[in-house]
RNA sequence: GGGCUAGUGGUGGAACAGGUAUACACGAUGGACUUAAAAUCCUUCGGUCAAUAUGACCAUGAGGGUUCGACUCCCUCCUGGCCCA
């Protein structure tokens, strides 16, 4: 590199002192303006901030600055998300302990943050594991439990038994724990749920009025919750008085279910086969089942494995005796655990038939064809005639979807009901650097909540944490043993902590009040800078964090937090950047660290080639090629601002727009272009990266114009550099503050207004337009930049190229856009 | 397996509402400056055929369709990526 580079490491350090002495992003509740909270998801410290952080970052500081410029109110706040698994294992390996690990990262990567450049209002940071912040998740829970939003249940767990441990999902692989390779069962613990089904259809709902976000994220949330229509049908027992209760929406085939399956889970289990030859076989299988995790049990290219009860039930619209069977496919969390199998029409039980040589019966028959019920071997789905169906044969199966629904309804053999794929989320976490549930446990007194007054329960930091066999806290006695708050007496603390995703559903919450001691936040300030303008983050989150934060939202409100129904009006989903087609993580060992390029070109080159190498909602895959072309550019920018400095600081203030030279004119035309560009692309499309290329373009023919002579001509170039300068300060602040300065300005660009571009500015004389035959581009011409569509047509049959080409041929039509081209249709 | 998403020159990408495909940049090429190099500045660069030109044809993962006109809309397929409580 050579000494002919602007001095960006100087610059850098002086106008970042600048900043953070001027309090230049400390956010204040000013009625008098807008306001504008820009949000970008905060990071988990895992010890260096990487490539996707400075992308993720960088698009939020550009708009952030820009939003300042354009004299509103901004909230740009940073803060930790900072419990959870990753601490835990690096206090192990290392022998440091998590909270330790967990500050020095902090500090770390905010002096990182800091070198980059980014503008935050440091004083309302935010961090999960402080206890100021974790009291008020811990008080939260509690104001859900007394709604009933708390509860607890049996579910499962992934089970290690060769390290007794409880495994978070992320810890295995493949079906084996990550640390000894031994297998992960499943095993049945009591679990604290969030009842986010309460809430399934407000959700839903109002996903519609997320006209902010991209629609596939909205199209994901929905799949998650996953409404559909059907019915609930009682299925009597063939030899008891019990019944089962399945969940279809496709009752339309109820004459077709040839024998019924229960999920292994099912609590009708043991009573069906209790004392019958069965017994040993099913309980054998059953616990087979239990091993295997959900999604191999769901995914439909596994072989089906079931087996047979011995029990039957009655189809209660043919009164046959059909057998029951359990099988892996059927899950206890959706529905009832119980399904009406339907070989003929649906694949999953089509499968299962054939293995098992149960019954196949079509009940509806496609418009076109036959279905043989011997041979098929794709279940027929779709709408059709249905047949085999007594008093219903003969009708469209959409239609007599709802004739059978009403006859059962009538009948009182089922009834209609709207079913969720939605399901409570569980927050227990087996885990030590988590936020304690606040709840003890009395023998006398059952489950009690701690009292608000003794909140936070703290995470005592002097348990040992020797290996992740057992959470340091449920062998931490001195924290177990505690009093019950209700009598006294001796009781045992919770030690399952929450789910980080707990203290993500309400982070950008408390950063409209950060110090706050009396409450989670005040509702004022919350209602004044709520809902997030602008929220950016990875696409990864696209479902469980914007769903449950969503979720948390309605709840608060509910309690009467706060006024808002939904927390993110705006929502840019960043792509990744990944490292060899995949996901640069710590794990895999792919991390690319910033610190190198920062050190060798400056934080304004790095987020400048950041922003400029894709737009922000594209995965982008990593390579270095390119950041000296942004380098590259930013010293252009220092010299074209250099070589004409002499003539600005000739130029007069003013200039009359209508009186000045072709070249000026030209220029001018150029300049508010640009600004145009750079605005919409900033403000409304989110594109930095053909912002970055205007502001290129413009550079490029700021080196082609002659030195200036005249003084409007001047005073336009003035012009011209000034917003040169501020539409560039977004994205590479540092330079374009210095050039700001030395330009003669008054310090702190920050405080300029954006400027406005003038549309009579962009205006040309004669445009070019494309003229076509039969869509193929024959020629070009120009023409006065009014010109109607008769002068168009006209203009482009007198062309002496076109008239050449179309001379022995019959114009059939000829199609005019105006601005753009003519088509001549021979 | 389900849901979502992407595929354009040697490379990253542009084309915003169906209207000039390849802006901007990287890289490469040739040149200017220099004793030389770096830096800087300028030229050329999708493919095939041409070599007369405002030239022809082909090209946006593959194959079909709609249209005067398709990277853009529809159908089928291939290949990557993300998420799955």
């Amino acid at each position: 590199m050579s000494d002919n580079n602007y001095p960006f490491g100087h610059i850098e350090l002086k106008w970042q002192k600048y900043w953070k002495e001027t309090q230049q992003f400390k956010a204040v509740e000013d009625t008098k303006k807008d306001k504008c909270y820009l949000l970008e998801m905060f990071p988990y410290p895992s010890g260096n901030i990487h490539m996707g952080h400075v992308r993720n970052y960088s698009i939020g500081d550009v708009v952030a600055r820009f939003k300042m410029m354009q004299d509103m109110s901004v909230i740009h706040p940073m803060g930790w998300d900072s419990f959870g698994l990753p601490a835990e294992n690096a206090a192990i390996k290392n022998k440091i302990h998590p909270a330790k690990w967990t500050v020095q990262n902090i500090e770390n990567m905010k002096a990182q943050l800091m070198r980059m450049g980014l503008g935050y209002d440091w004083e309302r940071e935010v961090s999960a594991c402080s206890p100021d912040y974790y009291k008020w998740g811990q008080w939260l829970f509690l104001r859900f439990y007394e709604r009933g939003l708390a509860y607890r249940k049996m579910a499962t767990a992934n089970w290690c038994d060769s390290c007794i441990t409880v495994l978070a999902n992320e810890q295995v692989e493949g079906g084996s724990c990550w640390r000894c390779g031994g297998e992960v069962t499943q095993k049945s613990l009591d679990q604290w749920f969030f009842k986010i089904t309460d809430y399934a259809e407000e959700l839903l709902e109002y996903l519609d009025r997320l006209q902010g976000w991209p629609e596939h994220v909205v199209a994901m949330q929905r799949n998650w919750i996953g409404k559909s229509y059907g019915v609930q049908i009682d299925f009597p027992m063939a030899d008891s008085d019990d019944k089962i209760t399945v969940f279809t929406t496709r009752q339309d085939t109820i004459f077709g279910a040839t024998y019924m399956v229960l999920a292994p889970e099912h609590p009708l289990v043991d009573e069906l086969i209790e004392g019958t030859e069965y017994e040993s076989d099913v309980r054998e299988f059953v616990a087979e089942v239990s091993k295997q995790d959900k999604i191999t049990r769901e995914a439909s290219d596994v072989e089906k494995r079931g087996i047979f009860t011995g029990a039957y039930a009655i189809n209660p619209m043919t009164d046959e005796k059909i057998p029951i069977w359990i099988a892996d496919y059927v899950l206890m969390e959706y529905g009832t655990g119980a399904v009406m199998a339907v070989p003929a029409h649906d694949q999953r039980d089509l499968e299962f038939a054939r293995k098992y040589k149960l019954p196949v019966r079509i009940v509806i028959q496609p418009p076109d064809g036959k279905l043989d019920s011997e041979t098929m071997t794709e279940a027929y789905i779709e709408p059709g005639i249905m047949v085999n169906s007594g008093q219903f044969n003969g009708l469209d199966s959409n239609e007599g979807k709802e004739k059978v629904a009403d006859y059962m309804e009538e009948k009182k053999i089922g009834k209609r009901t709207v079913n969720y794929r939605l399901r409570d989320w569980c927050i227990s976490r087996q885990r030590y650097w988590g936020n304690p549930i606040p709840v003890v446990y009395c023998d006398d007194c059952g489950i009690q909540p701690v009292p608000d007054s003794e909140l936070p329960v703290i995470l005592p930091e002097d348990a040992e944490i020797l290996d992740d066999s057992i959470s340091a806290l449920a062998s931490y006695e001195q924290f177990i043993t505690t009093q019950c708050p209700k009598c006294g007496g001796t009781a045992r603390r919770e030690t399952d902590t929450m789910d980080t995703f707990v203290d993500s559903s309400w982070y950008f919450l408390r950063y409209t009040d950060a110090k706050n001691d009396s409450l989670p936040f005040s509702k004022y300030n919350a209602n004044y800078w709520m809902p997030v303008d602008q929220y950016i983050g990875g696409v990864e989150h696209a479902v469980m964090h914007l769903l449950y934060s969503r979720f948390f939202t309605k709840v608060m409100r509910d309690m009467g937090l706060v006024d808002i129904d939904e927390p993110f009006l705006n929502l840019l989903t960043q792509g990744m950047v990944l490292l060899d087609g995949s996901v640069m993580s710590k794990s895999k060992g792919n991390i690319v660290d910033p610190t190198e390029m920062i050190q060798k070109y400056g934080a304004d080159t790095t987020r400048v080639f950041m922003l400029f190498a894709a737009p922000p909602e594209k995965e982008l895959e990593w390579s270095e090629e390119g950041i000296d072309g942004a380098f590259r550019f930013l010293n252009r920018v220092w010299r074209i601002v250099g070589k004409f400095m002499p003539a600005i600081q000739s130029a007069p203030d003013y200039y009359d727009a209508k009186n000045i030279s072709d070249d000026a004119k030209e220029l001018r035309r150029i300049t508010h272009t640009t600004l145009k560009r750079v605005t919409v692309d900033i403000g409304e499309r989110m594109h930095f990266n053909t912002a970055i290329s205007a502001i290129m373009e413009l550079v490029n023919f700021l080196y082609s114009i002659n030195e200036p002579k005249d003084d409007p001509y001047k005073a336009v170039l003035k012009e011209c550099l000034e917003i040169l300068v501020i539409v560039l300060s977004p994205f590479a602040p540092h330079i374009c503050e210095e050039l700001w300065e030395m330009t003669d300005h008054e310090k702190g660009i920050l405080n300029i207004k954006w400027p406005e571009w003038d549309e009579s500015a962009l205006k040309q004389d004669e445009i070019l337009i494309v003229v076509q035959i039969n869509g193929k581009v024959r020629s070009r011409i120009n023409v006065p930049s009014g010109s109607t569509k008769e002068q168009l047509e006209e203009a482009a049959l007198a062309d002496e190229r076109i008239k050449k080409l179309t001379s022995d041929k019959e114009i059939r039509r000829v199609i005019v856009v105006p601005k753009k081209l003519v088509n001549i249709v021979v």
